[in-house]
DNA sequence: GTCGTTTTTC
C-alpha cells in the first residue's frame, strides 16, 4: 500500500513544510512571500502537490537533512480516503463526546490499511489534512482522517491536526463545530490560537476575548495575529470602544509581543474608529519613531476621527502630511476632512474644500455631495442644496434616496417639516424612488410634528409600494403615537409589528416601557420587561435610564435607585443621562438634598457634570426655595467653563419667583441677553409673570 | 460606506 516512487515534481521541501502550517504566522517562514500565498489561498499553493488526492510528493531539499530519508517518497492516500468514503460522501458530524471508542476487535482489512500507513511522517499527514481542509466539501473527510489517525494512533501529535481543522472550520463559518472539536482534548497554545482566530473571523468577539484571557490564565500568550484579528473584528462591528482597546493594548505590551506593521495599523485604526483620535495619534507617533509606517487607510481613519470630534485643524494637518509624503489623497480622504468642515467650520470652508477637490482631479462621490447638501441645509440654503442636486446629475452621480433623506433630516431638525412635501416633489421630478430609509425619515418627521395622519398615510404608501417596514419603521410609528398620547394605537402597532413577523428589538421595548411608565401602568411595564428578557433581548443603558426616569418622575425613588444599582450589578456603566434623570426627578419635587446627593454620586462615578445636570440642580434648589444656592450653581458653571443657556436663566428666574423676589428677575433676564443667549417663549413668559406679580404686590401695598 | 428609531432640564 505504501508506494515508494521517484519524485515527480521538483519542489523545495521548505515550501511543503510551510504549507502544512495551520497558520502562517505561527512560525516566521524564511521566505515571507511564500507564506502569504500559503495562508491566503491554500488551494492554489497546494495544488502543485495535490492535483488530486492521489498523492503527495516532495523532492529533496539540500539544506534539510532531518527528513532527507523520506523526501524522495511518494505516499498514496487514495486507498485511505476511499476506505473512509466507503459509505458515501463523509458529512461533518461532530458530537460533544468522542463516539469512536478504541478498537477492541478490528476489521482485518482496516488493520492492514492502518499498517500500511505506519511509516508516514507527520508532516505528510498535516499536508494531506491541509489539502482536505482547503475545500468546504471535504471538511467531513478531513475530520474522518483525523479520527482514524487517532483510532490507530498513527500520528504522534494531534494538536497540530486539531488546529488545522479548527482553523478550517472557522474559515467555513462553522464556529460551533470548531468549539466541539476543541473540547476533544486539552487546549494547547496551538489549538487555543486556532480557536481564537476562528472566533474573531466569525465576529464572535466575546468568545475570542474570553479565550484570550483563559489562555493567559493557563499561562500561555496569545498569538499576536489573534490580537490583529480581534481588533479587526471589533472595528468591523462598529461597536469598538476605546477602553476595551486600551486593555488589549496593555496586554500586548505586557506580553512584550513585537508590534508588526499590521497590528500597529489595526490598533491605530481601532482607536480612530472608536472615536479616540488622541490615542490613535499617540500610537501613530510611536509607530513612526520605530520605523513602522502607517497605511493610507489608517491615516484616513485618523483624519476622519479628528474631523468627527471637531478637531478640524489637526485633521487638516494630517491631510497635508499625507499629501506631502507623496500620496495623492482620494475621494475618501477628502470626504473625511469635508465632514469636519461641515460640522464645525463656516460654510465657505466646505465649499472651498470641494472646489479644491475638483481642481486636483479627484471626483466627488455620493458622500461628498450629501455632505455638501448637509452643509447647505444646516445653513438654511435650500436653493444651494438644490443646485448641488443638479451638479450631481451633471457629474454623473445619480442622486439617490439617501441624499434626499439627509436633506429631509436637516429640515426636520430645523423645525421645517413642511418642506417634506417639497422634497418629495423634487425627488419625483428627478426620478428617484424613495426607499425604506427615506420613508422612515418621512414618518419620523411627520411624527415629531404631530402629523400622525400624514405619518400613517406615508406608512400605507410604503406598503402599497411593496416596501416592507423594518424595525426602525415600526419603532418610529409606535413612538410618535406614544409621544402624542395615543397609547392604545401604539400598543396595537406593537402587536401588529409582531404579527407581521418583525421582532421587537431593545429600542422597541424601550419605547413601550417608556409609554407604560408615563401612564404609571407598572404591572404592564414589568410584564413587558419580563417578556423582553425572555425573548433574549437584553435591557441596555437606555432601558435602565427610562426606568429610572419614569419611576423617579412618579416619586418612586426607591425603585429608581434599585434600577440604577441593578444596572451596575449587570456590569453596565451608568451614563450621565441616567443621573440627570434621577437629579431631575428629585429636583421636580424640590428634594434638593437628595438631588445634591445624586449629583455627588455622579461625579464620584467619574462623570463630568453636564449643563443638563447643573440646570436640574438649579431647579432643585429653586423648587426648595434655596435661591442663594441656585445662584451658587450659576457661579460654579461660570468658573468651570460650562456655558449657561436659556434653560439655566429661565430656571433661575423661576427660583426667584418662588421666593417672591420678583424685582430681581429683570436683572437675570438682562444677564441672559448679555451673555448671548436668545430668549425663547418660555423665558419671555417667565419674565412677564414676574412683572405681573410685581404689579400685583405694588397694588396690594 | 447599513443612512433612519429609544432615555434627561425651564
Amino acid at each position: 500500500m505504501l508506494l515508494i516512487q521517484p519524485p515527480l515534481v521538483s519542489s523545495r521541501f521548505h515550501s511543503l513544510y510551510f504549507i502544512t502550517r495551520p497558520h502562517h504566522r505561527f512560525f516566521q517562514p524564511p521566505i515571507s512571500a511564500f507564506s502569504a500565498t500559503a495562508s491566503s489561498s491554500p488551494s492554489s499553493s497546494s495544488s502543485t502537490y495535490f492535483s488530486s488526492w492521489n498523492g503527495l510528493e516532495a523532492s529533496e531539499e539540500e539544506d534539510d537533512d532531518e527528513f532527507s530519508t523520506v523526501v524522495r517518497r511518494r505516499y498514496d492516500f487514495s486507498p485511505l480516503l476511499k476506505f473512509l468514503s466507503r459509505f458515501g460522501p463523509v458529512e461533518l458530524v461532530l458530537d460533544s463526546v468522542n463516539t469512536e471508542p478504541s478498537p477492541v476487535t478490528l476489521d482485518p482489512v482496516e488493520f492492514e490499511l492502518a499498517e500500511s500507513y505506519k511509516a508516514v511522517p507527520a508532516p505528510y499527514w498535516h499536508s494531506l489534512l491541509k489539502s482536505l481542509c482547503s475545500s468546504r466539501s471535504s471538511l467531513g473527510l478531513a475530520y474522518a482522517v483525523v479520527s482514524w489517525l487517532e483510532k490507530h494512533n498513527l500520528c504522534f501529535s494531534y494538536e497540530l491536526l486539531y488546529s488545522i481543522l479548527i482553523h478550517a472550520l472557522g474559515r467555513s463559518e462553522k464556529l460551533y463545530e470548531a468549539f466541539l472539536l476543541s473540547q476533544k482534548q486539552t487546549l494547547t497554545p496551538l489549538t487555543y490560537n486556532a480557536l481564537i482566530g476562528a472566533c474573531a473571523r466569525n465576529n464572535d468577539i466575546d468568545k475570542a476575548l474570553n479565550l484570550i484571557s483563559r489562555m493567559r490564565r493557563d499561562g500561555y500568550q496569545s498569538d499576536f495575529v489573534n490580537y490583529s484579528l480581534v481588533i479587526q473584528a471589533l472595528t468591523r462591528s462598529n461597536k469598538i470602544d476605546s477602553a476595551l482597546l486600551q486593555n488589549l493594548y496593555r496586554e500586548i505590551k505586557h506580553d512584550k509581543l513585537e508590534l508588526d506593521v499590521q497590528l500597529v495599523n489595526d490598533l491605530i485604526m481601532g482607536f480612530a474608529k472608536s472615536g479616540d483620535p488622541s490615542r490613535a495619534l499617540q500610537l501613530l507617533g510611536m509607530a513612526q519613531s520605530t520605523g513602522l509606517s502607517a497605511k493610507t487607510a489608517t491615516l484616513v481613519s485618523i483624519i476622519s476621527a479628528l474631523a468627527n470630534s471637531g478637531r478640524t485643524v489637526e485633521a487638516e494637518a494630517l491631510f497635508e502630511e499625507l499629501r506631502q509624503s507623496g500620496i495623492k489623497p482620494r475621494t475618501k480622504a477628502y470626504n473625511a476632512l469635508l465632514r469636519g468642515y461641515v460640522k464645525t467650520g463656516p460654510l465657505r470652508d466646505a465649499e472651498s474644500m470641494v472646489s479644491e477637490m475638483e481642481k486636483s482631479g479627484v471626483s466627488p462621490d455620493e458622500h461628498t455631495y450629501s455632505l455638501l447638501i448637509d452643509a447647505y441645509v444646516n445653513a438654511g440654503r435650500w436653493e444651494s442644496a438644490r443646485i448641488v442636486l443638479k451638479e450631481m446629475e451633471a457629474g454623473d452621480v445619480q442622486p439617490n434616496s439617501f441624499v434626499f433623506s439627509r436633506l429631509l433630516a436637516g429640515y426636520r431638525d430645523r423645525g421645517e417639516w413642511q418642506k417634506t412635501f417639497q422634497v418629495l416633489k423634487e425627488m419625483k421630478s428627478i426620478g428617484v424612488k424613495p426607499d425604506r430609509q427615506f420613508y422612515n425619515v418621512v414618518i419620523d418627521t411627520f411624527g415629531k410634528f404631530n402629523c400622525l395622519d400624514h405619518a400613517m398615510t406615508t406608512f400605507d404608501r410604503m406598503l402599497s409600494e411593496g416596501i416592507e417596514p423594518d424595525r426602525v419603521t415600526w419603532n418610529t410609528l409606535i413612538d410618535c403615537h406614544c409621544k402624542h398620547g395615543r397609547h392604545i394605537v401604539a400598543q396595537e402597532m406593537f402587536e401588529a409589528m409582531e404579527k407581521r413577523g418583525c421582532l421587537p428589538c431593545a429600542t422597541t421595548y424601550n419605547i413601550m416601557i417608556n409609554s407604560y411608565g408615563d401612564q404609571e401602568r407598572w404591572d404592564d411595564m414589568k410584564r413587558l420587561l419580563g417578556k423582553m428578557k425572555s425573548q433574549g433581548v437584553l435591557p441596555n443603558v437606555v432601558t435602565h435610564t427610562t426606568l429610572v426616569d419614569v419611576y423617579g418622575k412618579s416619586g418612586r425613588f426607591n425603585d429608581a435607585i434599585d434600577c440604577l444599582e441593578e444596572m451596575k450589578s449587570v456590569g453596565l456603566k451608568p451614563s450621565s443621562t441616567m443621573y440627570n434623570a434621577l437629579i431631575n426627578a428629585y429636583a421636580q419635587r424640590g428634594l434638593s438634598e437628595q438631588a445634591v446627593n445624586a449629583f455627588r454620586v455622579m461625579t464620584s462615578d467619574g462623570l463630568k457634570p453636564s449643563l443638563l445636570a447643573l440646570n436640574s440642580l438649579i431647579n432643585a434648589f429653586g423648587e426648595d426655595r434655596r435661591d442663594a444656592e441656585a445662584f451658587a450653581v450659576l457661579q460654579y458653571m461660570k468658573e468651570n467653563g460650562v456655558n449657561p443657556d436659556v434653560v439655566t436663566y429661565t430656571t433661575l428666574m423661576k427660583a426667584l419667583i418662588r421666593v417672591d423676589k420678583f424685582q430681581k428677575v429683570p436683572g437675570v433676564y438682562e444677564e441672559m441677553i448679555m451673555s448671548g443667549c436668545k430668549p425663547d417663549r418660555k423665558a419671555r413668559s417667565m419674565l412677564r409673570s414676574a412683572l405681573r406679580y410685581m404689579k400685583q404686590t405694588l397694588r396690594a401695598s
